[in-house]
DNA sequence: GTCGCTGCAAACTCTTTGCAGTGCC
DNA sequence: GGCACTGCAAAGAGTTTGCAGCGAC
């Protein structure tokens, strides 16, 4: 959206997409707002989520808006999938699943010109599967 | 989560589900309660949050939860997808989407159990389509 | 020196919650 | 009559934005 030139480099920026490629688990903006601010504690939260901003604009990171509020940022731009924990919430990484349509062939779809789609797997994830399991939350009849 | 016995009719959860049911726009909270207003002008939009989320618990009611902020409210329940104009924002209703995976059988998702999957369709609307397609927003690189 | 970037703090949006009164069963 | 439900308003979470100073080029 905003024009990718005239753009200076910043050891914020530079920080946080370090610390972001790190992570493999998608961290909110506040989660990678802590962790950056062990090595520049005067980071400001607003720093954080305009420099994310411009990284996903520039295409250095992706967004991941899932189910649940909190947006989510991901260091990795290749497409691959996320699976979901609906006990805790965790998000990990899955890979690619492709999925059973041709896209833009479907009259059915009310005139809509297709032009991708976006998977999101439920699953609990190892630790919850663990657990007793005790009131979990809904969810589970998540699935589309 | 909450207990389902012990529930009281009341006219608003009643008006609230029926206009919802009337519509296939897949509304907000807001603009919902602008809608059932016109029939409770005294209503407030915290009603309006309280009985869907009753709702939804009742399984009358489906959430959206789509990327972008605000969350939708579907009053069909049966398994459908969605499809999201990347413009405009618009969702409609798509047929489902069958997904090329056998759940379950995936040794790659790092021990997950999965329960079921979600996805979004994007589009471009026909209103959109017609449109001189100025500086259009991101997204198009969304698919996954 | 210019102008993009920063920290700070206030503002904003969407959603939830506390409370006292109302009305369904 | 009890207690779930209501309207109202204030509080909360997450995110954005205005501003003055700082620092990359």
């Amino acid at each position: 959206m905003t024009h990718d030139t005239s753009r200076r480099h910043s050891r914020q920026r530079h920080v946080i997409l370090e610390e972001l490629r790190k992570l493999t688990s998608h961290p909110t903006a506040a989660t990678l707002y802590e962790i950056v601010r062990r090595r520049l504690p005067r980071l400001s939260l607003g720093t954080v989520y305009r420099n994310l901003d411009v990284m996903v604009q520039m295409g250095m990171v992706q967004k991941l808006e899932f189910s649940g509020g909190e947006t989510r940022f991901d260091g990795r731009v290749d497409r691959h999938n996320h699976i979901r924990c609906v006990r805790c919430g965790r998000v990990d990484d899955a890979e690619r699943v492709p999925l059973d349509v041709s896209l833009g062939n479907h009259d059915d779809l009310g005139g809509y010109e297709v032009v991708g789609y976006r998977v999101e797997l439920l699953g609990i994830c190892p630790r919850c599967r663990c657990m007793p399991a005790g009131g979990s939350p809904a969810a589970t009849n998540d699935a589309t």
